[in-house]
Formats: C-alpha cells, sequence, structure tokens
DNA sequence: TTTTGTGAACTAGTTCACAGCT
DNA sequence: AGCTGTGAACTAGTTCACAAAA
C-alpha cells in the first residue's frame, strides 16, 4: 500500500449510498443550471432539494475541494465534476436484456438518453422478435449475438430484463461477454463475479414494503 | 406511553430495510415451500439465499416467535405470517397514474399479480388512450375520474409512471382522493405530507451509480 | 444436540459544530 | 460575514456469541 493521493483517494470503496446521492446531486445542479442560477451553497442546496448540508459537503469533499469559502459552489462547475466523477463525461452504452414490456419500455425511457446513456441493443430469445426495433428504434438480437454485439457496440452496462427463471443464464452470459455492470429487474439476486457491479431493483420487494408500511397502519388504528 | 405487547411493538417504525428483507424472506419461502421443503433453520435459509442468519432471526423475532429452538422454521407457518404482517393476506389493489411505455409494462408486470396485487386501473391524460386496455386487460380512465374510481375500487397504492414535470401534481391528486402510499418511478423527489408513505425507485440514479463504479474501476486501473 | 431469540459489540452512515479560508 | 471541509459525536444497522428452549 502506498501514500495515496486525499482529494481521490482509489483504495477505499464508496458506498452504494453514497453514489447515489452523486446523482441526486447532479440532477439538482442540472434544474439550478437550467434556471441560471450561477452559484449554491451547501445551505441552499439543501433546504431547496430536501437533503442534509453537512452531507452534501461530505459526498462532494471526499472526491476534492470543488467549493469556495464564503461563497459556496459554481453550479457550472460542480455539473462538469459531477459528471465526470459519474463517468458521464463519455457516452454510457447500455444493452437491455429481454424485450418483453419492460425491456421494450426501459429501451425507450427518455430519462436515460437525456442524461447521455445510449441504449443500444435489446436482446431476446424469440423468434418473432428477432430483427425488429422499439419504437424508439432500438434493434432487437437474438441472445446468441449477445457477445459479439457487446464487443461490436462497447456495452459498459447490462440491464437484464428477462422473468426470474432465465435471469440467472442471461447474466451468465452477460458476464461472461466481459460486461462489467448489470442492473437487474428480475425478482431474487442473481450471482455474480466480485467484479462484476450489480445493482437490483426489485419492483415486487417495492410495492410489497409499500403494502408493509399500510397493514402496520391498520394495525396500529385497531390496537391504539 | 402504556406498557406495550413485546411480540408486535406497534409504537416504534420499523425501518425501510428490514421491510424490504421480509418481502425478500417471503420469495426465498416460497422457493422452498414448491420444492416441497417443510421446515427451514436461520442458517439453512441464509447460505442458500446469502443472507445472514441473525439477522433473519433479529427481523423475524421482532413480530413474534415464529421458530422452534433445536428445529427452525416450519416453512407454511412462517410463509402464512409474513403475508400477514406485509399486508398480503388480503388484496392489495394498486393503480397506474401514466399510461406510457413505463405505465403500460407495469401494469402487466406478471410479478405483481403472482405475489397477490391487482393491477386495478391505469391513468392518463391523452385523449386518445381513455377508454382504452392495456394487453392484459387493465383499464384507461381519464385522470379526471381519479378520485371516483379510487373510491369504488377501494385503491390502497397509487404507482407513478408519468413525465418529472407532471409528477408532483399527479401525486397530489392521488393524496387528495386518500391515497396512503405511492410507489413512484418519476425522478426527483416528490412532496407527500407525513401520514403518506412514499417510496422512489430512481431509474436514472440506478444506472448513474453503476456508470460511477465503472468509472472508479477505470480510474483504479490508471492511478494504480 | 440443534437452533432460536437477544443483549452486547461492532460497523456504517449521518449530523453537529467549528476551525480556517475567502 | 459567510461558507466550506472535516474531526468528533451521534444514530442506525449488522453481526457476534451465548443463555435458554426443544
Amino acid at each position: 500500500m502506498t501514500e495515496r493521493n486525499k482529494a481521490r483517494p482509489v483504495g477505499e470503496q464508496v458506498s452504494e449510498l453514497t453514489a447515489g446521492r452523486l446523482s441526486v446531486y447532479l440532477r439538482c445542479l442540472n434544474t439550478l443550471d437550467a434556471a441560471g442560477v450561477k452559484t449554491i451553497s451547501s445551505k441552499a442546496l439543501a433546504e431547496q432539494f430536501q437533503l442534509n448540508a453537512a452531507q452534501i459537503r461530505k459526498d462532494l469533499a471526499y472526491f476534492g475541494e470543488f467549493g469556495v469559502r464564503g461563497v459556496g459552489y459554481y453550479v457550472k462547475e460542480l455539473k462538469r465534476h459531477l459528471r465526470m466523477i459519474l463517468g458521464l463525461d463519455r457516452t454510457v452504452r447500455v444493452a437491455i436484456l429481454g424485450a418483453g414490456n419492460l425491456g421494450l419500455a426501459l429501451a425507450d425511457y427518455p430519462g436515460f438518453r437525456q442524461e447521455g446513456f445510449a441504449i443500444v441493443a435489446l436482446f431476446d430469445t424469440e423468434r418473432g422478435k428477432i430483427g425488429r426495433r422499439s419504437r424508439g428504434g432500438v434493434r432487437i438480437y437474438a441472445i446468441g449475438e449477445f457477445r459479439k454485439v457487446v464487443k461490436r457496440e462497447r456495452i459498459d452496462i447490462a440491464v437484464v430484463a428477462v422473468p426470474a427463471d432465465s435471469a440467472q443464464g442471461v447474466v451468465n452470459t452477460a458476464v461472461q461477454a466481459g460486461v462489467r455492470a448489470v442492473l437487474n429487474f428480475s425478482p431474487g439476486s442473481l450471482k455474480v463475479p466480485p467484479a462484476v457491479k450489480l445493482k437490483n431493483v426489485d419492483l415486487t420487494v417495492s410495492l410489497e414494503s409499500l403494502s408493509f408500511f399500510l397493514a402496520r397502519e391498520q394495525a396500529e388504528v385497531a390496537n391504539g
């Protein structure tokens, strides 16, 4: 272990929570920039977007000294820094595995393009779908072509939107093709090697946890 | 403050994290039950599904003494308890606001029906969509009818799947109609009264946090 | 013996509060 | 004066480890 550059500690692992917040901060800054705001203090940012000022400062300070004491942060400059930190200074290329309702909806989701992601390809096993395109124009390939297309199109992230029973299979295909990051929408957790970053969006768990809080509320009313 | 029943503490707030895990446990138990497994220890459950045994026990013990020492948990019995805790012992009724690609995909998402949710109605503002149905048969209503349909159909949960700029408006409509739980897919955080439970699924943040970890990996390779 | 349920110990994450810079 | 960057204090969440039960 050698001495590290303080502003950009390389060895340590940044938490999932911090990573998510950086993305939130960038969105806030986009809003402010669009409104013509030039500088913003952590306090003002926190108040406007219901965040915590100290946390904003700590999250940002971890990556460098972006602020100016007595002033705050220059919106455009911080935006630029955040885009770089989030890897958005170049186009991030995404493939979606599964051209069902959900896969097709994600392929054409405007939020992704907006922030600079390129949805490059869809994959499916169903004969009738292969060769067709999503409404937004994303081409559907046979899953057998995955490795080839990943290389050719330099895919960075694979999105898994297939039924639960085929999810582990397709993620294996993705990993073998060299994909290092996976966004999984299928229920149940997938196994990936430690070098691959996996993020789960579990729709059923989300709904069920809401149902849980409703049920608790009911119990509270009943039991006093 | 009066003395509480230990097995079901009513006053305390259960964390989001715990709520999500309960839902995960239920899914694991469904798998085990389908495989004909009668009893399972927290250790075996943890190993099979990559969880922590102590955490499983703690999460469950908070709601009652469901286990048998020396044996473990009876799968069917624990399943029944969890379904009750999660409020799934009755049909949970869901409305989706926004009949775009995402709203329609969610309306027909098989995972929801499977676990006993009923997707009862879609809502949109677009003339051409109103009166039509999703492929799976969920009817699309005008947003103006929301209050009426919520009452008639006894909606428990509203899912927000509209563009960012109309999200706060539709969630206000939902809250005014008496909805107590909202699953929000639109980017940016919505304001709801404290009595309403809001859960955000932010697709852009999910992708960006993956992009962040890829970018860090690159930096690590470059900087040693 | 096996395995739960749980206090205690530990780890991670958040917020406070202030020295120090502009 | 105003605001950042950050150590210290605090809060939340997880894991350990073991007494008690079957």
